[in-house]
DNA sequence: CAGTATCCTTTATGATACTG
DNA sequence: CAGTATCATAAAGGATACTG
């Protein structure tokens, strides 16, 4: 069996990454994993986002399996977006991202220092 | 001392985030965890990655203190690029998400054709 | 509430040409 | 070789209005 390749862009792992690559995918996600949450909710939760991405980027999680939508029938209706088993794998590994963004930060904000000290005329 | 909202829009944790949410960004990375390559190799390497595109890419990086840049004094110039320390323990848990990727693309690709068979016409 | 549809602006990216 | 500069275009995203 072949090993896909990401680094050619007829790879379908670069797909997989594309989709991963996109911030409010790994934000709705990263909520998502603490548990089922409705559409305004989200929308609310994410600073910055708006309906139309919110909605764009559930609709991308639900087609790859991440995400379940479930629309429960009260009036007016209530959607409850949850994540799903697969979802849940790769949220765990995206968690590490994150945890890896919040520790390092620092140093990351201090190379940014340094870069822009030395000429580099931002 | 306060935990980083990454949900928040002026969070700099989510800078980062942003900048890994980047596909050339963590494609190039992955490479350089292999060892120092030249400007054009990366380029080459790459799929689709365009000359502008790498150059931002990696300037970036290297503003961030994720990739360190040299430029050997040859004629015609050769500018090798490598992985920094701490680009390296970045580079460790993004590569956990190019191999689920791989692990999962299948389940993925299913889930897809589920998603699209089922009304929802794309 | 949870979206969709439309329009419009901004941003990102590609192509090409040029330089130390 | 390793870029930068410029222009043109495509894609992303926001605002607003509307609907089941």
């Amino acid at each position: 069996m072949l090993a896909p390749n990401a680094y050619a862009s007829d790879c379908p792992t670069r797909q997989v990454l594309d989709r991963i690559a996109d911030k409010w995918a790994v934000l709705v996600l990263g909520l998502l994993a603490d548990g089922p949450v409705r559409f305004n909710r989200l929308r609310k939760a994410i600073d910055g986002l708006s309906q139309k991405m919110l909605s764009q980027t559930l609709k991308n999680l639900e087609r790859d399996g991440l995400v379940h939508r479930e629309a429960k029938a009260t009036v007016p209706v209530t959607v409850e977006y949850s994540i799903t088993p697969l979802g849940r794998t790769l949220s765990e590994t995206v968690e590490a991202i994150r945890i890896w963004a919040e520790s390092n930060i620092a140093d990351v904000q201090q190379a940014q220092q340094r870069y822009d000290a030395i000429s580099h005329h931002s």
